[in-house]
RNA sequence: GUGAAUGUAGCUCAGUUGGUUAGAGCACUGGAUUGUGGUUCCAGGGGUCGUGGGUUCAAGUCCCAUCUUUCACCCCA
């Protein structure tokens, strides 16, 4: 026989762990609730013409592909008659492959359902994606996110709320965080003024790295990538600017006149920074201008959440897409959206202990099982607790007590109750509090009342 | 895709220069206690030593391959 096991980089939850997960995404959930995003999913596979080349070269990479079902191999050519193509060849024996984000399926929907959409359209999504990444801290080869995007309009007032919404969420979940922010195309007036437009992916892979592995190493890299010296000196006084969001902002608007698209992201930054006043915000916000974000359809801004207390990759990012759904057949619909990678929000919280207590148990009392009639007696009295909203169950088989009771222990229950011939009778039972290790002697509505001060949800 | 570490009971780990029948704690089962758990005491079950090959009289231990997990790079939530 052999040993069972899942696949690399996938996981089981038990459900003390589920307990623990579903207050994370009942948490986002109901903040996207609260700003009016509505729900939708898509199906885990998409044909792999919507997914491929639309996160990079690297991304097309780390696509799952599906095989094709049926003898496939008889309507291609064989692997051995173009070798060193699999690439190729894959293509020509898949035509699915499963999600790698939740946006690009976004904009294929919104494409696709166009006419029954009522603009500017506000979707959450709560669902897995897959990468066919190697497995390490924080990365998984399964794992979800929980995006909300509104597509349709090109409000700044859409880039606050989201702003807004990580507030709110890591408010909730207790968790310290710094949001970075730029703009692509204050990027890419960078390439243009230092006259390397075409470059400007290069330039922000190359720059993103910047606090990794230095300004030298960036240049070397650079270098590496064909860009020029008279590029890279010009670049050089962008590398290694220190001042702040308002500061860095008047800083680049005298280094950035020349470009109408920098100049284009200068405004919306200082104009997204001008709206934040007018909220309330606590929220910690670093204008970075090395902060690229790999994915290829961002084009205005572009936000990434940190932790502050654990070390992780980021935990939330997003931007806005000017022309995602172009892609699809739908030219001139904007979007921006955010995304929280709950698995690594999931990881924050486990290494910090972040939850509240509550959420450890599921069942409020077990009502324990003494035997065959006190059993049936114990089926009507479970249903009065339940119709007062009483988590309650009960033991199935007439076992030892103290089995029962070990029972209740390792699920965390906080009370059991005895129902025994005497307390049937008396219609007065046994209510143990497991904590304390008291009994009291009650009637149901006593139960009830009693029960009623512990509940947490 | 590149580089490194790792794998022994359900879990966490010990196992000497290669040498008889591979151990511990936790968990589990039974008992001390037939209606009182989480503490204690006693007893018990549970192992293809990741997998496949090789070296050797002899391999958990050495060598090779492969897979898993973990870490870094690339990239990313």
């Amino acid at each position: 026989m052999q040993k069972p096991s899942i696949p690399k980089g996938t996981r089981d939850f038990t459900p003390a762990e589920m307990l623990r997960r579903e207050y994370i995404f009942n948490t986002i959930r109901g903040v996207f609730k609260k700003y009016g995003y509505s729900p939708i999913e898509t199906p885990a596979m998409e044909n792999l013409s919507t997914l491929l080349d639309k996160y990079g070269e690297e991304g097309d990479k780390l696509l799952f592909k599906i095989l094709n079902s049926g003898d496939f191999l008889s309507k291609t050519s064989l692997p051995s008659e173009n070798p060193g193509d699999s690439n190729k060849f894959s293509l020509e024996i898949s035509e699915k492959g499963l999600r790698y984000d939740l946006t690009v399926p976004f904009a294929r929907f919104v494409v696709q359902n166009r006419n029954s959409i009522n603009f500017p359209f506000k979707r959450y999504q709560i669902q897995p994606v897959w990468r066919a990444d190697r497995p390490q801290k924080g990365r998984y080869r399964e794992f979800y996110q929980c995006d909300a995007d509104v597509i349709g309009s090109n409000s700044l007032l859409n880039e606050v709320e989201l702003l807004q919404i990580i507030e709110e969420v890591f408010e909730a979940l207790r968790v310290n965080i710094t949001v970075k922010l730029n703009n692509r195309k204050i990027l890419a007036g960078i390439s243009e003024v230092i006259g390397e437009p075409e470059k400007l992916t290069d330039i922000t892979v190359a720059i993103d790295k910047i606090e990794k592995i230095g300004p030298e190493k960036v240049i070397g890299e650079l270098k590496e990538r064909g860009l020029s010296d008279p590029a890279i000196s010009a670049l050089e006084p962008f590398l290694c600017m220190k001042e702040q969001n308002l500061e860095l902002i008047s800083r680049l608007k005298t280094l950035l006149g020349d470009s109408e698209t920098g100049m284009k992201g200068i405004e919306e930054i200082e104009n997204l920074f001008r709206l934040l006043t007018k909220i309330d915000s606590a929220l910690n916000i670093e204008f970075d201008l090395t902060l690229a974000r790999g994915l290829n359809y961002y084009t205005g801004a572009i936000i990434e959440v940190k932790a502050n207390d654990a070390e992780i990759g980021s935990i939330c990012g997003g931007g806005r897409y000017d022309n995602l759904t172009g892609i699809f057949g739908l030219p001139d619909v904007s979007g921006v959206g955010i995304s929280f990678g709950a698995d690594r929000i999931y990881d924050v919280l486990n290494q910090l202990e972040l939850y509240p207590e509550g959420i450890v148990t599921a069942t409020q009392i077990l009502i324990l099982n003494f035997g065959e009639k006190e059993q049936e007696y114990a089926l009507s009295l479970a249903q009065q607790l339940r119709r007062a909203g009483i988590r309650t169950e009960i033991f199935p088989d007439s076992v030892k007590i103290k089995k029962q009771m070990n029972y209740a222990n390792n699920q965390n229950i906080p009370f059991v109750l005895m129902v025994g011939e005497q307390e049937i009778i008396n219609n007065s039972f046994t209510l143990k509090d497991m904590a304390s290790g008291e009994q009291a002697s009650l009637n149901p509505g006593e139960i009830i009342s009693r029960l009623a001060e512990y509940q947490t949800d």
